[in-house]
Parts: structure tokens; sequence; C-alpha cells
DNA sequence: GGAATAGTGTCTTTAAGACAGTATCGA
DNA sequence: TCGATACTGTCTTAAAGACACTATTCC
């Protein structure tokens, strides 16, 4: 027996009266945010190199948000998933094979874009900065990486009243770079509402400086999940060479989450996802460093 | 001076000549995985009920999938977000406010419809049943709530290479209902790679049975992600009523996460999350419990 | 030698796990 | 009284944090 619908048609005959054009639809893109370790170097040769976290954006070179920055990406093409949209885009970033890839949210906001309505799905890659070749025919004018600077502007307020707890907090994003002269930033107002058991979390963009479209709460957004998945996983590793020293492993933890730890306790903390080379680190007016490597068999124990 | 682009456009004239239609666009739906747990009464006047965690799904009454079953879920309105349209869906499931919703996943496989290219987010929504009123008009026969078991069916096999790790697995995921003669299920096919320092994994349908589109994939996903967030967040206290048994929490935890706890221990690691009441829960067999409420400050200490 | 970082051993404090024992109900 | 579940106290083990100390390099 064939199935058939409460207009009479089977499947073949449905699908080939189904009219796809009759509603109306959104343009999907996916946006990469890619992150990397960069380090600034010491006019002291005894000091360790400062290390920082670096997010890449482009400038735009059309209409909305001309000359704005904003972070790479584009529509999905019919022939091509969500994700082979993001890592189309991501070879065009970077020349490595294997980087690290992970979608984070889908953003729908009706009037996120002027020209139409876009839905915009985000992914999140790491790679390693000393690993990148340049791309030739590279535009430094329209690409390039920026420092990120999370800042708090109002300290978080609470208000509690009968049923009801809110928390707000400004907080200011600064993207810079060391070449060019350049401000961009996003100030996000963040409210936390505590409706029934649950924290409902509402991102609004109060201003935002050379940056393009919602692009300062995708940001904020992103590091949130960052800092949340370097806890519990092993993606840190991504953000260093294949041998770094563990004080280095050390600092993408520092950097990222904003916290001091101590040596002893870091290295106990991580020593069975690292393997002990018998490389060394040397030319800095210290004692030298052991290399270590990712330990790629960690998770099956 | 005013921005003009490569054309000579300023921002105005440029939208006033943007061609809205000239990419192909995907449809864009929102599907919302409704979970809450369930008590299966037992015959004996002694023992506690038993726990199940149970999803909603939807009969559907058209091509393609005709009477199969599926996850809830319909088109993102030209005027709505995404996250709008899934609590449009819920309202029509659900009577209660303040039901918990979160973004899960956004599925953008090229042929996961056979009428046209759609693109899916999911949502996560958590409610309690005992306070879930049957909505006047309800047909139960198109929308009822199903059990859900996941078991394995090929044990893990890691095959180790010289530089890749595979991991493949077989699991089925079974919806079943007690009033229902029906038959759901789900094989899925759970692949995880080791491409560089990280693990890629992919999930292949093998097959479904009365399910529809790729939603054992989804589902699988829902759970994966349920499981996760309730060791690091509150959630759980949304699949059981404002009082409730410490016993009764303690079942959410073991039915989900798939495992026993001792009772001193997992009242040891809730107890700042609750408040005890001076009502208690008795008419069964054996000593009765006291009732808790949810603490919720909690969060701000 | 001195500044700076690398690396380790041990003590203390907390948290997690195990286990035994008491309490209280309904038939 | 018994079967079943509700709870609590304490001992053990493991993890996290604090701190002191030694090691090694380049200028």
């Amino acid at each position: 027996m064939v199935d058939r619908n409460e207009q009479g048609l089977n499947e073949k005959e449905f699908l080939q009266s189904y009219d796809a054009g009759k509603y109306e639809k959104p343009s999907v893109t996916a946006d990469v945010l890619l992150f990397t370790m960069d380090s600034i170097q010491s006019d002291n040769y005894k000091k360790n190199d400062k290390k920082v976290l670096k997010v890449l954006l482009i400038k735009r070179r059309n209409h909305p948000y001309i000359n704005s920055w904003a972070i790479p990406g584009g529509f999905v093409d019919g022939n091509e998933t969500i994700r082979e949209a993001a890592l189309r885009e991501l070879k065009e970033e970077t020349n490595i094979d294997h980087v690290y890839l992970e979608q984070l949210y889908t953003y729908g906001q009706i009037d996120r874009d002027p020209r139409m309505r876009v839905i915009s799905t985000s992914y999140m890659a790491l790679v390693d900065k000393t690993n990148l070749k340049p791309k030739a025919g590279d535009d430094a004018k329209d690409v390039a990486w920026f420092e990120i600077l999370k800042e708090t502007i109002i300290e978080p307020v609470i208000i509690e009243t009968e049923n009801e707890v809110i928390r707000t907090e400004t907080i200011k994003i600064t993207l810079s770079h060391e070449d060019l002269d350049l401000d961009i930033s996003a100030t996000l107002l963040i409210t936390e509402t505590l409706i029934g058991k649950n924290i409902h979390r509402v991102v609004d963009v109060l201003e935002q400086v050379n940056l393009a479209f919602d692009h300062g709460k995708i940001i904020d957004m992103a590091l949130d999940r960052l800092k949340n998945k370097l806890e519990y996983t092993q993606i840190a590793f991504n953000l260093v060479p294949e041998y770094f020293t563990l004080t280095e492993l050390q600092n993408v933890y520092q950097v990222i989450l904003g916290k001091e730890e101590k040596p002893a306790g870091f290295r106990r903390k991580i020593k069975d996802m690292v393997i002990e080379t018998s490389k060394m680190q040397s030319s800095k007016g210290h004692r030298p460093a052991k290399l270590y490597t990712y330990n790629k068999f960690w998770h099956l124990t």
C-alpha cells in the first residue's frame, strides 16, 4: 500500500507538485572566528615573550559597514554544507591542514544585516601562528590579526526583587593592531535575568566602533565558549606548536582564562596529556626548558 | 565624506540596488527537542516509581516521511527570530511559561529534506511533566511522549595505525510508547577519528524506523548535550516539580547520566543548590522523605 | 654574580568515594 | 515485624592549592 496524504498524493506526486519557493527564505552565512596566540617580544634578554590572544578580521570593501572590520565569512552555497562553507572560508585565510573547527552558535536576529534577512552560523577555529605561512597575494591592509582585550566598564549590579534577580554588567572588547592606527571596539550590555530556575542571558550592543554587523556580540560569545572548552577539553594544544614548553602551554591557559596558576599545580594537572621529549629550548637568559609534545592517546584512558 | 564602494555607490544607493534574490537560498527551520521525566508506577506498594526520560514527537501527516514520527518544528517566519520560532513551536505543545530553552546545533546537510535545501537549528527544552496541562484539542494520536532507550549494538572498536586512531561504535536509540503499538528506532554508526590533535566525530544513520529525516542523529546529539550540561549546570531542576525529594532529583541524574550514585555523596554535592522545606512526601510503604526546593540564589555565590 | 625562569618535593586543605548504621513508614 | 527507602556519620582516598627549595642559563 502506498501512503497518500490528505490531497491523495503519494510521495513522488507530492514532491513534483511541491513549490519550494512559497515561503520567504533567509540567506545563510558561515562565519569563522579564527583565534591564535601570538608573542610580543621582550626587550629584556632575560624575560620570556608576553603572550596574547588574537582574532583574525577582514576589512569590508563594500556596503554595508564599508571600511569597517568583520569576522571572515560568506554565504553558504547550494552544494555545500555549512561546515564546508566555513572550511572554504578558513582555507582562504590559512594554509594549514587539520585546523580545529567547531560550530558555535547560530544568530538569527531579523535586522542583523540591512540588505536582507541573514542567518549566520558561527564557527570557532584555532591555529598555531608559528605554523601559519603568510599566503601569497595576501593584502595586509585587508586581513589582520587583532589582539583582544576584554574589560569591565561598569561593574556587575545585582537587583533583587521579590521574584526576580537581574544582573547587569557593561563590558568592552577592544581589538588592537600594533601597526595599524585603528580603534576597533564593542561595548556590550550583558543582562542576566533569573526566570524561574534558569538564567537568561541577553547581550546588547551599546556601541561598536569600526566593527561590522553584530560581530562584537559574536566575538564575546566565542570568547566565552573558548574559555569554557579550555577547561574540560584538550583544545589548548591547537594554540601551541608541535613542540612546546610547559610554560608556553600554561600561558595559553592563563591568558584565555584570565587567571594565574601555580607551576606545580599546572604541571600536575596536564602531565597525562603531554609527552616529554629530549629536545630543549634555550637562547634566553635563564634555565632552558624541556620541550613537550601532545599525547594523542590521552583520550583512550 | 561619504564612504563609497568600488562602483562609486554610497550605502543608500547600494542598498537600493542590491538584489537580495541573486543567491540561491535555503529554507530554515527550528526544531525543538522537548524532554521530560516520567514515572512508571510500581505494583509493589513499597517500591518507588521508576523514572524514565521521554521526548515529545509528532506524527507527520504529509510527505515526506508521511506517518513517520518527527521532532516538532517548523519554518522560521520572516518576522521572527529562530528562537521565537522555537518558542512558538513550544507554545503549541506545552502551556507552561518559562520553559527552559537552549540552542543546540544547526544541521545543514544538503539532502536532509527531499523537498529542498533545509537548514535546521535545534533547540532543547526541558519541562516538568507534572506541571503539563494537556492541551485542549490535543490529538493523542499525533503527539506523544516516547521513552528513550539508548543501547550499544556493536561495542567500540579502536583501530590504531601509525598516524591515526579511529574508534567506531554502533548504537541504537529506541523510542517506545506504552499504549501505541509502534516501533521507532534509529541505528547510528559513530566514527571518531583522531586527526592531528583533535577528535572528529561523525554520526551516520544506518537505519531509521518510523522516524523522519535525520532526526535520529539529532536526538542522539541532544542526549549528549543534555548529559554534559547536567554535570556542570543546574538544568536538572527543570525536570522536577517545584517541591521534590532528593531521591527524585538523584533519579534524574542517574537516568540521564546512566550511572548510580551513592546517596551520601549525591546529597553532599547538591546541598548548596537546594533549600529544605517543612513539607514531607509520604504515602509509600517506607520512611517519608523531606521535600526540597531549588535555591535560586545558588549562582550568586 | 644576578635576574629570570624551570622544575620538584612536601605539607595542607578540600573534595570524592566507600561503607556502616540508624530512622520511619504501610501492610 | 518486614521490606523498602530516607537519611547521617565517619573513615579512606584522591585531587587541588600553597609554599619552599634547587637548577640552569646569558650577560
